[in-house]
DNA sequence: TGAACAATTATTGTATACGATTTTAAATTG
DNA sequence: CAATTTAAAATCGTATACAATAATTGTTCA
């Protein structure tokens, strides 16, 4: 099933981050750690992101920082408004319907070529990212634990050797951790543990049709444990106030 | 069926293009202005966009266009290289095969979605649209027709009123346009025409289910319309020395 | 006391300058 | 004459400086 198009990228410009369409250097470096640092729940959604305090943190200047905030921008994770700064993006109720509705889409059908895709190396890396979600949990790091778990989906669009897909659904799990952040009212994170070890054991069995609806039961099941009848806060600048100078 | 939903993006960062993440500014218009040019056929695949050059067309610093022409990266439509610049985007055979498997994944159902959502005012909008390819057709002007054309499937989008998926599809014709610019085989592109018609017959009879096999049975067509056995250019430096100095 | 207004401060938007890298072309040599 | 080496030119990566805009603070007046 392995074909010999080992290759993943024979563009021109095969040497860039396949997360960031950018050339390796100091404003990718930005653009992973901001981006890991939201995924892991250490930076709040409406988290002021000024340019000279970045900067200031990473050792770079205004003008690289300024193109990994953009580079950010681009894939829905942080505000850009004129005049005014940057901003770790805050989804709208509207938006996290629209982003797990995409996700209800897109990822059962990935789930599907990602079975018929496995090989044995695939299995072994999704058993290892199960591991260390359960570890991540036991030592009681939630925002490591998310991030993997998050990461989980995205490591089963890579297996199904789809760029394209793989790019959006990059983008659409770093915009449900955001929502996650803001919307999620169940106390049982580890909930998701049990669809993941569900879907392990589809690919295992190479069967897609069970992983094409493991996942959709999995992505609704993600959907329905978010509060979606109201705004993320009442006060919303109190509360970012109090977040700001933790 | 028409909620009382009216505001589009009730995020803080409201006044921003849909297209892209920029608060209005020149940054916007270039990108805009080179996005059409790409979606005309004027820019060829592979042209260098230097940022001096740019900047001097469009009357700004290398600044904005470094933003401008990251921007247009992260839609897929400029490749950028370390130390070497901005060309427009030269998709390969593998990410064509995989726009149009996504296209065919994502657009029926958006294509679903927008017949439940239709009302007189969007049919009337496609017609528009219909005519104004027509006409340009009849004008001669290919690379309008081809814009439009490609700009069908993206009204479609903004009719179903997901804003996720939009984006999504905007991006994916918008790469579609340079796959054609490369790949295209057949010397019919008014075949479209009788797609879309039939599409919008759908939509007049809020036939979801027909507007969903139609709108695959198209892309699957447009797709089978590529000619993706071989590299799109034997000298691409011969080709890319005729474009540059045109 | 509270609201409206004005001056200050801080932050972003943009332009320009300098260093690093690549490309191109000329010059040299076998 | 062809291939290699070397030097020049062009282009990009980054830093810094200045201008424009927004936020804040302090003041004044009702």
């Amino acid at each position: 099933m392995a074909k010999p198009m080992t290759d993943l990228m024979d563009t021109p410009a095969g040497h860039q981050h396949p997360l960031f369409p950018l050339p390796p250097g100091r404003t990718l470096d930005i653009c992973t750690e901001l981006h890991s640092a939201i995924l892991e729940h250490r930076l709040a959604p409406g988290t002021k992101l000024s340019e000279d305090e970045v900067g200031e943190i990473y050792g770079a200047s205004r003008t690289v920082v300024r193109a990994a905030l953009q580079a950010l921008a681009h894939s829905g994770m942080v505000a850009i408004e004129k005049n005014r700064g940057a901003f770790v993006a805050k989804p709208t109720v509207r938006e996290a319907h629209e982003v797990f509705q995409a996700r209800a889409l897109i990822e059962p059908a990935v789930a599907r070529m990602a079975a018929e895709a496995m090989t044995i190396e695939h299995l072994a890396q999704l058993k290892a990212h199960l591991d260390a979600e359960h570890a991540a949990l036991h030592d009681g790091d939630m925002g490591k634990a998310l991030a993997l778990s998050g990461n989980f989906h995205t490591v089963i669009a890579e297996i199904a050797d789809q760029q394209v897909l793989t790019q959006m659904v990059r983008s659409l799990i770093s915009r449900s951790s955001l929502i996650i952040a803001l919307y999620w009212k169940r106390a049982d994170t580890a909930c998701e543990s049990h669809s993941h070890h569900a879907l392990l054991k589809a690919f295992e069995e190479r069967n897609g049709r069970a992983a094409e609806d493991l996942q959709k039961s999995h992505i609704i099941d993600l959907h329905s444990g978010l509060n979606l009848k109201q705004q993320p806060e009442a006060t919303p600048s109190l509360a970012e106030a109090l977040t700001r100078r933790g």
